[in-house]
Parts: structure tokens; C-alpha cells; sequence
DNA sequence: TGATGAACATACTACCGGGTATGTTGTCAA
DNA sequence: TTGACAACATACCCGGTAGTATGTTCATCA
């Protein structure tokens, strides 16, 4: 117990190399990322890395799990408020876009896990490690998945079909990852403002055109 | 002139690699596809692929633009209609998400271009061939911003910042490239009905939320 | 009919990247 | 003090891949 420091250490020399690897996801995707290019960023050599993390498989599933449990962290206190859809609608996208926003390069890994699920392009042993991952995913989507329907109960949302306007919603709520840049002297006030707007886009998806003639 | 047989096929042939890289990529991105899969899923070699294309860079580069050119030829017709902007933007709407779900691998093509370039992972070579398709996709975004604009000014649509209003809406529209499966003897109505969920969800985001109290 | 070239296939090279096997160094515990 | 182990670095192997160089076949045309 006396090793309270090494454990920090060691801890932390793994979050340096997640945060280097989900970077490097991010700009370059997954297959085209090498180990050598995580090791560099951190000015260190593939022994750290593989010292870590039993494959480049591996350390891409931390990757995501990081991120999911950041998703979580963000979204779980709102889920179990009582009372009327929208405002806790509002506050689980608001606090699901802001992840999105402060914590991109992992929310990008987890779309690419997503997306390389989807293709199944993954190999026999990956296959369990990714099912996992995105059952983890899918959970998390589940989330929302009762609110969309109580709202839906109330009038206050109007949509066809379940599946697809969940896929729309998740698409507005994470399209940040991929057009979102901080400006310089960004406050969190001018982020929170970004994060309305996609908040009221995807609402406004939601609750259907209205009485709106095309 | 006699050779018109002959010029037809050799299009097929390039046609069909096309179509063929196209779903490589679609299935396990750029990076992941080799040059060598895209010919065994022709039942072909290398040869006949680097015969027609220079390179796997100027391969996707193609596919690209082949993508882009489904796209304005399907919405191109009705840029220039005259009139309010809510039935010309529904008409431009429904034909560029019909593109995605009917040419889904060129879409998803044109969609991994983008990635590559927002992350600048394009070698010196590449630079200048993926700025011209950027650009070409860039001219093609354009067509929609001004009837945004219209709309706005005409009291129907409801937005603050453009930009992001455009990468929502697209976003939006483009999504059914990565959740968008064709059923089982599906018709040409029940992808149209499809395809007007997914407009129907992005006009009510463009209507803004109205009324609503969150 | 023979020559020419398009449309490929085959064979090869050079390199890169995942993974491993083997040092090396510092730290802590006994 | 020493031995053991964590935390790396170094050196190496090997399969895969972009690209090339060189056949081979067949249609067309002079």
C-alpha cells in the first residue's frame, strides 16, 4: 500500500499514452496510425506502448472505453430525473455535446470503433474486444432511447420511426467531432453557446416540421 | 471512329473498377484497402487496376469524383427554380439523400476524402488533386447556402450561425451513408419514404424549435 | 499477313509496420 | 548492499503492400 505514488505514475504514463493514441486516431484513422506514431508524439519508443498494451487492437479498445465512460460520467446524472421529457432531453444532449466537444479526439475513436464494427473489418480475435465495446455503445445509446418515447408520449416530440430518428439525433449530437475547432480565447460560455445550437437543431428534428407546406 | 465499340468498353472496364474501389473503400477505408482487393473483387490483378490509374491515390481521387458528379447531376435541376425556398430546398434535399442511399459506396468515398483532408493526412502529392475535389465538393455546398439564406430571409427557416447550420444540415442529409441497409425487396417508395424521414428531420432542425420551452 | 499496341497477368523489389526478443536503467524491499 | 522487478529502449523478424518491370494475348489496321 505504500506504493500509492508508483501506482499514480504508472496510471499516469497510460493516460499520456490513451491521450497520444487517441490523438493520432483522430488525425489519421485507425489503420493508418502506427504504433511508432503514438510513440513518437509521447517522444518515447513502441517498448512503452507494448509495455502498456498487448496489441494496437488492445489500446484502441482503452481508447474507446475512455471515451465512453467520459460519455457516461457526463450524461448518467440526468437520466433518472423525474418528471416531463424535454428538459431532461435537453440536458442529456447538452451534457453529450459538450463531451463531444472537450473530449474529441476519444469521441472520434469511439465513431471509428463504430464505424469499423459496422464494416466488419475486424479480425476473429478482435471480434469479442469490439462486441463488447459496442454493446458498451449500445447501452449508452438506451439511455436516450426511453426519453425519445416518453416524449414522443407527451406531443412534445414527433418522429416516424424509433431506429432511424435515434440515428439522426446521435448524428447531430456527435457531428461536432468533425467540424468543431476551438477558437483562440474561446471561454466555456462561447462553447456552451456552439453546443446550443446543435442541442436546438437536433430538437427542433425531433419535434417534426409542424405545420410547415413544402 | 470505328472504335466506338471498343472506347465503351474500356469505360465498362474502368467503370467497373470504379465501382469495385468504391465498395473496398466503403467497406474498410482507404488506408485498410489495398490495391490488391480491389482487383480480387473484380477476379482481376494488379495489372488491370494500375493499367487504367496511376496510383491508389489517383484510384480514389476517381471515385471521388465520380460521387460528386451523381450528386449535381441529381440536384442540379432544381438550383435554379424560381420561387420560395422552402419547396426548391425539399426538392434539392430529397434528391441529394436519395444519391446517399442509392450510390452509397461513391458517398461514402466522397465522405472518407473529406476526413483525409480535414486531417491534412495527404502526403505533398496528394495535396493539390484532394484540394480540387474539396473544392468541387466545397462548390457543390454552396448550392444549398443560398436558398439557406432565402429561407431565413423568408421567415420559414430559423438559425444563428450559418456554418453550422450548413455542417448540421449536412450531416443531417448525408447520414444514411452509415446506417442507411437496403431490405429485402424493397421499392423505389419505400426508399423514398425512407429518405423524407431523414428530410423531414432536417427541415424541422432548420424551422428551429419554435414555441418550444426546454 | 504481319506488325502494332491495348489490355491485361506475372514476377519482382523495396519498404513499412505489428509484434517479439532481448538489453538497460532506476527503484524499492529485505 | 543486493537482488528482483517495473519501465522502458534497442534490435530484429516477417508478412503485407504500393509500385514497377516484364511477359502474354488478342484485336485491329496498314
Amino acid at each position: 500500500m505504500a506504493n500509492g505514488v508508483r501506482d499514480q505514475v504508472l496510471e499516469d504514463s497510460r493516460a499520456d499514452i490513451l491521450r497520444a493514441a487517441a490523438a493520432c486516431f483522430m488525425e489519421r484513422g485507425y489503420a493508418a496510425t502506427s504504433i511508432d506514431d503514438v510513440a513518437r508524439r509521447l517522444g518515447a519508443t513502441k517498448g512503452r506502448i507494448y509495455h502498456h498494451f498487448h496489441s494496437k487492437t488492445d489500446l484502441f479498445a482503452e481508447v474507446f472505453r475512455m471515451g465512453m465512460d467520459l460519455n457516461y460520467e457526463a450524461v448518467e446524472p440526468f437520466v433518472h430525473r423525474e418528471g416531463p421529457a424535454l428538459p431532461r432531453w435537453r440536458s442529456m444532449a447538452m451534457a453529450h455535446v459538450m463531451q463531444m466537444i472537450l473530449t474529441k479526439p476519444f469521441q472520434r475513436a469511439v465513431w471509428i470503433g463504430v464505424e469499423m464494427h459496422l464494416r466488419g473489418a475486424t479480425t476473429p480475435e478482435q471480434r469479442d474486444v469490439f462486441n463488447k465495446l459496442i454493446a458498451y455503445r449500445s447501452d449508452y445509446g438506451r439511455l436516450f432511447r426511453a426519453t425519445l418515447l416518453q416524449g414522443r408520449d407527451e406531443g412534445v416530440f414527433d418522429f416516424d420511426d424509433l431506429s432511424i430518428t435515434n440515428q439522426l439525433m446521435f448524428m447531430t449530437l456527435n457531428s461536432p467531432i468533425f467540424w468543431y475547432t476551438e477558437r483562440p480565447g474561446e471561454t466555456r460560455a462561447d462553447t456552451e453557446a456552439v453546443a446550443g445550437q446543435v442541442v436546438d437543431y437536433a430538437l427542433g428534428g425531433l419535434m417534426g416540421t409542424r405545420e410547415a407546406e413544402g
